[in-house]
DNA sequence: TAATAAATGTACACACTGTTCACATATAAT
DNA sequence: ATTATATGTGAACAGTGTGTACATTTATTA
């Protein structure tokens, strides 16, 4: 059962109305680009009045907030389920949560400018903090076949070069100017090779 | 010969306001960050009318491409630097330039964010092209010693992995949940174990 | 069930933003 | 000296986030 973003006509109250804001701003970001997402805009999206959306957010930086951790959740998603893939089709899990990682970047941009900028989001906000540390928590357990780990609570030299790799590339992607007229499919491409060329650091003796 | 930002006074015009505008551009990212930089605020500062700063570029957007270009360039002065310095005392090339790409962005988040905002600028700007291609290639000729390059016109996968990887390690400091809570010489430190990580995946043979 | 409280949405206002345009003033060219 | 060009100004406009008093619906309680 797909709920609508909008509100039903001739009813006062939306019913779901904080999520219907975030679908907004996903819509809105998606077609428009970050920019462009302005509280008018979702309230109006969502079929109702400007001022409604601080009944459920302070501000507009909360709502970016919450939609910095939806994003985050939808990443760690995508990288589970390319780390389980991975295993049953006997893969590498690395190259496969690297390479997830880099694909959602090039899919959704403005989810991914959205849920990396401290100065239009609440970067101590509980739930956006919950949200990166399992992020990186899969991001560890993406590596643990790869590095071999000593601390699994604190980061290894590798598995800080190993997410400082990907997170780069996925930025320069997206904002710089690396594969800038390359098809999607090439972009990729580029990526496996840099995670291939990658793998010796990860795994060389201490 | 230090010229001030403001306007001197009971003189109509300026003399170098579009320098004066980068200047203040500079001066509130710095104090106030990237978000407090509104046009009117820069204007005020230079001691001018609001719409005088459109008699020289053509919107904000044009302003922040600028100040962009600015900072790129101070980058690639900074990374030059390095690598001289470097080639003086006989450090490893690449660790310098790396380090001082990473240190430029501990010290200016502002304008490390500013330089690289595909929605904010004109990326398409021909200075802040000539300048993002120029730091490129300060960026391969400090891997030159390190990496055997075949194509200099081209980012082999090794160039690539080393502009990710300390790219990557710059932002995840500047936006992402690492290092949050350490001091500027502990992050300095662990990106120099970083790069010294990387060193075997970059002169490994093809 | 009737009365009341709490939650949720609205209308209007406010200060601030980027931007435009007719105008003022200074500098350069003729 | 006159004219043209460059540069700065003042007032206006629509659009932004946000606060506040009010309206309406839902939940709670007597």
């Amino acid at each position: 059962m797909r709920r609508s973003i909008q509100k039903e006509k001739n009813s006062y109250h939306h019913g779901h109305l904080a999520e219907s804001l975030l679908d907004a701003v996903d819509e809105i970001a998606t077609r428009f680009g970050l920019e462009a997402v302005t509280l008018r805009a979702c309230a109006k999206l969502a079929g109702v009045s400007p001022s409604s959306a601080f009944r459920h957010y302070a501000d507009k930086r909360a709502l970016l907030t919450a939609f910095a951790t939806r994003a985050l959740k939808q990443l760690s998603a995508a990288m589970a389920d390319a780390k389980s893939h991975a295993r049953i089709q006997g893969n590498n899990e690395f190259s496969a949560v690297g390479l997830a990682y880099v694909e959602f970047a090039l899919d959704k941009p403005a989810f991914f400018r959205a849920m990396w900028r401290e100065e239009t989001i609440y970067t101590n906000d509980e739930e956006y903090i919950a949200a990166a540390r399992q992020l990186s928590a899969h991001l560890q357990s993406g590596f643990a076949d790869t590095i071999e780990d000593k601390d699994p609570n604190s980061f290894s030299p590798q598995e800080i070069l190993a997410w400082s790799a990907v997170h780069g590339l996925a930025n320069l992607f997206v904002e710089g100017p690396v594969g800038k007229g390359a098809t999607k499919t090439e972009k990729l491409q580029l990526a496996t090779e840099m995670i291939r060329t990658l793998a010796p650091a990860l795994n060389s003796a201490e």
